[in-house]
DNA sequence: CTCATATTCCACAGAGCTATGGATAACAGA
DNA sequence: TCTGTTATCCATAGCTCTGTGGAATATGAG
């Protein structure tokens, strides 16, 4: 790999960006980079999830680590990796984003297999900010736990699509649902709010998931859902319980 | 490259986001990427800039068509490969910012080749507007001719680096230079504002180049510089003179 | 010190990618 | 139709990447 690197300079700084590249050429990098942009896990945990046998799964994280794309945090003899700082979801968000917006077979894959997942019109920010203010809605967050109590969106409340069947009850039949993942390329939202209007009830998608949320700015509540059950009214009760790794930046910033 | 597909569809997802990132794997395609942000080119025009051989291009091309990141248009004998869509460009965007933020070797790279490029602080886009409509400033596009021609701030002059020695004449000695190029990473203005200020000019470079101006929504205009010489006054005058591929959308839009 | 757990390192075989030159295709002009 | 120009296609040789299992490392508990 010398492209007659005629110490142009130029080259090099072309070589430090496919650095990057290097990363998203392999589907299931991205998919763990799409995994640490919603909470850090172990290796372990990121085998399993991307169904990966444990030593590919570090070989593909040592890859990213090269890339400084990740960082890693150790805790006993586990490792846990995160993502470096919100530029990377930023970018992995751009990519999501591009794929979109030019790859037709991405629309298609979603609508043939989310149980029509992308037909639905979704809720923006704003409306949800506006209903939940008015106590009109719930927010659910469907992701698993790990990555609701590593950061979700105020108020809302831990309900991971693998349980929504089963703890139906929880949620008050009046109220509509509003559900988010983890990005608008996530099917899990999109499944559970087709299972809830299968039970009848009334169920929307939010417009993007927790990353883009953060990223507009928009606050975010750490820590697990104390929530036992009942009720469904979730007026930002305060459940943080703050025991996480705190992501760099709050800000909001534009491309700076 | 078959991850025991189960059939899953989440994994078919991912392969089409490493569509793209296959594109971005190579040094030269990402630089033919980031000619192609800044204006339309022929297979051969596009060789001769990032050095590659014909036929090399011409495969490089081919993969990014393939992940429909370019598109083409026949003129004759010629093909003209073009960007395809803003998304493109806003995804090159986001991985040069990606590769500032996290690479400490890309600002090492431009400190020490760019004649201390990065040293210089930089004018924003809102101090440039207000001091352009003062007339404090002349705005210079150091950008090769035909990038100008594709798009350019409005009143810039097009005084392409490789020109500007020869004909540093036509500045008004008395007004301060602001030049920008093709963005961030782009050396053209560095090295202009350089040579300019070893001339006791005062210079300095824009925050970015032109693809984030656009971005940014702010106007664009198309056509060739038609300034003959002298003066360097230039209050917005229209030299739009559109004979050019109007790229698709002109809105701003924010991650949609 | 020894053992158990969680990761990383290593060597290797199979698959894929890149550059290259020669052949082929599309087009314009005479 | 013939010719020159521009771009794409094709076959190939050299190199890199990926997945894998086994070995080595780091940490914590006895």
């Amino acid at each position: 790999m010398e492209y007659e690197s005629k110490a142009d300079g130029r080259s090099d700084l072309y070589e430090q960006l496919a650095r990057i590249g290097k990363v998203v050429v392999h589907p299931k990098r991205i998919e763990l980079l799409d995994l640490l942009c919603q909470a850090e896990r172990s290796v372990e945990a990121l085998a399993e999830a991307a169904g990966l046998k444990l030593t590919t799964a570090s070989a593909h994280l040592q890859v990213m680590r090269q890339a400084r794309l990740v960082e890693t945090r150790r805790e006993g003899t586990r490792v846990f990796y995160r993502a470096a700082g919100e530029e990377v979801c930023r970018f992995v968000g751009a990519l999501n984003d591009l794929a979109r917006a030019r790859l037709a077979e991405v629309d298609q894959i979603l609508r043939s297999l989310g149980t029509d997942a992308a037909g639905t019109e979704r809720v923006s920010r704003d409306e949800l900010l506006a209903r939940v203010q008015a106590g009109e809605v719930v927010v659910l967050d469907v992701r698993p736990a790990e990555e609701y109590s590593a950061g979700h969106i105020p108020g809302a409340r831990s309900l991971p699509l693998e349980h929504l069947e089963a703890r139906l009850c929880e949620l008050d039949p009046d109220l509509e649902v509003v559900a988010y993942c983890r990005g608008p390329l996530c099917l899990l939202a999109p499944e559970a709010v087709s299972l809830l209007r299968g039970r009848g009830r009334r169920a929307r998608c939010l417009e993007d998931g927790l990353p883009e949320w953060r990223q507009a700015g928009l606050p975010v509540e750490e820590g697990v859902d104390t929530d036992g059950g009942s009720s469904g009214r979730n007026e930002a009760r305060s459940s943080l319980r703050d025991r996480r790794t705190p992501r760099s930046s709050p800000a909001v910033g534009g491309r700076s």
